[in-house]
DNA sequence: TGTTGACATTGACGTAACGTAAAGGTTTAT
DNA sequence: ATAAACCTTTACGTTACGTCAATGTCAACA
């Protein structure tokens, strides 16, 4: 039985594209030309696809395939072998790239603030990251290079204590602005001692406090999503009932 | 502060070709360019590309990168977690492929003693004394000395390259019936060219060949504890499948 | 027998994210 | 002044084809 490109894709469930890329690679070529050009490829050729098409099954790149049909002294088990180690190499990186999308995620989510999970060497230098990365150029352009690296300096050398000072005083925060919302009056005790505990938080980061940068920092809840969306799971509406609480404790207008 | 490509690149830890290609694909476009055509980067592109790099190695695509940090209003979040599905169908294929391997090579060590351990010599009188055993009484009774003997002479005669030939085929058809068995069709291609490669084999042995006689020979793989025994070390349940196979080749009923 | 539609051919570009020259201009250091 | 070290753009190579485009061939039908 003799077949040209398309009958032989057909047969095989390839496409002709790749028939005619595997003739020019030299990995399968066809038994002979036609007088008119034609790729024409026989029973041999079919065999060959066969076992062509079982490797790359596996993932095998054609050029190793190339050597496994083609020589038969090939050790087609070592180069399997071999192959078989490539995919556990690409099964650890991708478990990994997995763990730190979910670890950035659950950051994003803003369950890293609570989370005791966390490691205190990773905590710091995820803190300090995040503290760049999302403080960092907004507050370097406004407040300058100098006050973006104390916070990062001071980050640095916190001690294991105060680091879980922080992690209490996080989580009270948090607590203390979810029934400050509750209360629904921004000019409420609650929630000017949301606003009192907020500033203390934020004197683990900020070197030079100011009102001002309190409270741009507050509208930054509002108009950052990235802000807001962890506030919101406080409480929908949450940033910007703080926001509001901010202004009266700062004493905006 | 000021820099220019390989100082940026030493800076972050990548190439100068790769900060010459975030400019071109406008994923990172230097601030601006000096009188001389140098590409110069001020501190807010070493910020922007912290974050690029940042999500590079989540193997996020510069492409969904672009977008993650050049709008403001993107859903981050939302990228990664379709970047998480992404890897995790990743893994599953990746986990698919790995199993199949390790199957194919465990088929193959199966495989082995019939190839590799056998010498020259010792291979050759084992060969006649086990076609004496096992085809030859019932092969005298049905086919006369005279098939057995030629049989027999065949392999004696044997020059080192047709052995060799032989042993490769030996491993050509285990394989071709594994192959056959795991597509699990008796009528298919595999099937059939397994069926073709033993017959192939066989003519190495058999002097007369006929449909009859190798359809008797698959089923007597099946009925005889020696050679189903054999069989059954390709995959459980192959003897069988052989003769379906057979049976369609032959065109018997 | 002519036409048409299905097939064949080669050539070329596109894919992702750069690595690696090559050919030539600029800056810096000695 | 000159050489080393840097910069530029251009362009090909990487993988395994998909997808045109321009053109030639074959089988069937009117």
């Amino acid at each position: 039985m003799e077949y040209t490109v398309k009958r032989l894709a057909k047969l095989a469930g390839v496409s002709p594209r790749a028939l005619r890329y595997y003739d020019e690679i030299g990995l399968l070529k066809p038994a002979r030309i036609s007088s008119s050009g034609y790729r024409i490829y026989g029973q041999a050729e079919v065999d060959k696809l066969q076992q062509i098409l079982f490797y790359r099954e596996l993932g095998v790149s054609l050029d190793d395939i190339g050597e496994m049909v083609n020589s038969p002294s090939f050790d087609r088990a070592k180069a399997l072998k071999g192959h078989l180690a490539q995919l556990l190499a690409q099964r650890k990186r991708l478990d990994l790239l997995i763990a730190n999308v979910e670890k950035t995620l659950a950051a994003m989510e803003g369950r890293i603030f609570m989370s005791d999970r966390e490691k205190f060497e990773g905590f710091k230098r995820k803190m300090i990251e995040e503290n760049e990365a999302r403080y960092g150029r907004e507050t370097r352009e406004k407040y300058g290079d100098e006050a973006v690296d104390r916070s990062n300096k001071k980050l640095k050398n916190m001690t294991m204590e105060q680091h879980a000072a922080l992690e209490k005083l996080t989580g009270e925060v948090n607590e203390a602005i979810r029934l400050a919302f509750e209360s629904g009056d921004p000019a409420g005790e609650l929630a000017q001692r949301a606003c009192r505990l907020h500033k203390e938080w934020l004197l683990y980061f900020w070197d030079g406090y100011s009102k001002e940068a309190h409270m741009g920092l507050a509208q930054r809840y509002v108009d950052d999503e990235r802000f807001r969306a962890y506030y919101d799971k406080i409480a929908p509406g949450c940033a910007e009932f703080f926001r509001d609480a901010m202004k009266i404790f700062t004493g905006a207008k």
